[in-house]
RNA sequence: GCGGCGUUGGUAAAUCGGUUAAUACGCCACCCUUUCACGGUGGAAUGACGGGUUCGACUCCCGUACGCCGUACCA
């Protein structure tokens, strides 16, 4: 039986990234389709990192597009406690012991002595020296001092550090990419324990992982550097046999083909969030996809798709479907650039497969003041021309209150004087009627009233399209009309006729 | 700089050695619609470059170029 485990941190400002929406579905996907358990764990090891709310935040979202996990860091299960915090003794631990095997090592520098070493090994090719098998031994740690500075040392701040070995090849199978391998002396001394006795992520993961017996980690390629880092704590700790197998997803590219980031939303006009987020800290607002009107199945279907296909051409999928076809070796290589016309085509085909009974609910907070008997067959005709939710308000608000400004110019550019005795006639006739039954019925009466006025139909539906809706815009002109009705069309024309 | 990962039309992409290299979005044209859309039909547009292997390469191998990610006591 697999167990997936999904761990990410809020991004730095705390909004959940359709990136990490992305890791979130396959996650899902994959532990759906081969029926095991998905775990979902924040990251909460960086205090300065850790932005209040964005944890609710966070499930908000998931809940919102139907990702829920088995068990999270909210709802501890047998594996608990989660709150890294309350972990640190045992983290510490663990780091001694890897101390103790020799691999890894205290470290005593100074944040400026780090500095200081970057700065005098910085050469023009190599801009960024690691602490490493090239610098360690020239450091303040307990490979250069002997036990008793070491042990003078230890009464102040250090932090661990893993000692890469050197000459050694770290090889393993990422189920998506295949074969991946490292030299592990190019790999630098990451830090494991920090001076606040906090884990690093390197440190952290392995041992959560290990003890919630976690069997499949998918996560952003962006990891995949690190990735020998985390296989040597794998082996150092005595654990090789039970690490989960990897799977490095292909990264969200913006338009430019770098990293998506909040930068390309606001350059680009589009939403990077699932739902709209406001930095507590620092006030700024990021929109979500949820607000702009997307519906989330659609958007976890345009996630979907960003990376992966299921070989068939298929690309409509609703998240049970994806739960079916999903194939996690058939997930791209190469990272993919988000495209924001293509994901509001999803949401068009999203809407059309949807009822009006279902859209109604989602809909109504866009139209205020619709009339609940017309709502759902004002829905059904005019859903076809909605991509987004927000459509529904400029679709479909001239069905439940009259247009507030007429395009008088787009009557007038072809109005004749003959025009206006008709559409009073007009009027007067619709005044007669309490009630349309059928729009066949409505267009030979107009078709009717137009010939005895010697005037053509065809040159008269625009001025009344305008007066009725108030521009050039709209379903059929006596689909219109049977649902507004005969009393408010003739008081719309009366309206119209006044101003021009 | 070093390391890793990538590279099929503008974008997403199929193809698992043999095809006129699918399809979708977008774009253009026409049709439908006396509105705007939807829809329909058609069109322009693609294998980074150079070597191999092979009867045959977009598919396999090597190199080059380019791009991205990483190179923090962030994740």
């Amino acid at each position: 039986m697999s167990k997936v485990r999904v761990r990410f941190a809020p991004s730095p400002t705390g909004g959940l990234h359709i990136g990490g929406v992305r890791t979130v579905l396959y996650n899902y996907l994959f532990a759906r389709h081969h029926g095991g358990t998905f775990v979902l764990r924040i990251e909460d090891t960086d205090q300065t990192r850790f932005v209040p709310g964005a944890e609710d935040y966070i499930f908000k979202c998931l809940r919102w597009c139907g990702l829920e996990p088995d068990e999270s860091v909210q709802k501890p299960g047998a594996f608990g406690p989660y709150r890294q915090s309350e972990r640190k003794a045992m983290y510490r631990q663990f780091a001694e012991q890897l101390i103790a095997s020799g691999h890894a090592y205290y470290a005593f520098d100074t944040p400026e002595e780090l500095t200081q070493m970057r700065e005098q090994f910085k050469t023009a090719e190599n801009p960024s020296p690691q602490y490493g098998a090239q610098t360690r031994m020239k450091m303040r740690n307990s490979l250069t001092m002997d036990a008793a500075a070491v042990a003078e040392a230890l009464k102040g701040p250090h932090v661990v550090r893993i000692l890469m070995p050197e000459g050694e090849r770290v090889q393993f199978t990422d189920m998506i990419r295949g074969e991946v391998s490292f030299d592990t002396g190019l790999v630098d001394d990451k830090v494991l324990l920090k001076a606040d006795g906090m884990p690093t992520y390197h440190l952290a993961v392995v041992v959560d992982d290990h003890q919630m017996e976690i069997t499949h980690v998918f996560r952003g390629e962006e990891w995949l550097p690190s990735a020998p880092v985390h296989l040597l704590l794998w082996r150092y700790l005595g654990w090789a046999d039970k690490m989960p197998q990897w799977a490095h997803l292909p990264l969200i590219l913006g338009p430019d083909g770098s990293k998506l980031s909040k930068r390309h939303g606001s350059k680009y006009g589009f939403p990077i969030f699932a739902m709209n987020w406001t930095d507590p800290r620092s006030g700024d607002f990021t929109e979500g996809f949820a607000e702009r009107g997307f519906l989330p199945q659609a958007m976890l279907n345009l996630l979907a798709m960003l990376g992966w296909n299921d070989g068939t051409g298929q690309e409509l999928f609703s998240l049970d479907e994806l739960v079916t076809h999903f194939d996690i070796s058939r997930v791209n290589h190469s990272g993919a650039v988000f495209d924001f016309e293509k994901a509001k085509w999803f949401n068009h085909q999203h809407i059309q497969r949807m009822n009006a009974a279902q859209l109604a609910p989602l809909v109504k907070p866009y139209l205020p003041e619709a009339d609940e008997q017309l709502l759902l067959p004002v829905i059904e005709l005019v859903k076809e021309r909605c991509t987004l939710l927000p459509d529904f308000g400029s679709q479909a608000g001239f069905f439940f209150t009259a247009p507030q400004e007429l395009d008088i110019a787009g009557i007038q550019a072809k109005w004749k004087e003959p025009y206006r005795n008709f559409f009073e006639t007009l009027a007067t006739s619709w005044e007669g009627i309490s009630t349309w039954s059928d729009t066949a019925d409505i267009e030979a009466g107009f078709v009717g009233l137009a010939q005895d006025a010697g005037l053509k139909k065809g040159e008269l539906m625009l001025p009344l399209r305008i007066m009725l809706v108030g521009g050039k815009f709209g379903p059929g002109v006596f689909d219109i009309l049977k649902l507004i009705g005969p009393m408010e069309a003739a008081r719309r024309v009366r309206m119209a006729l006044t101003k021009l």
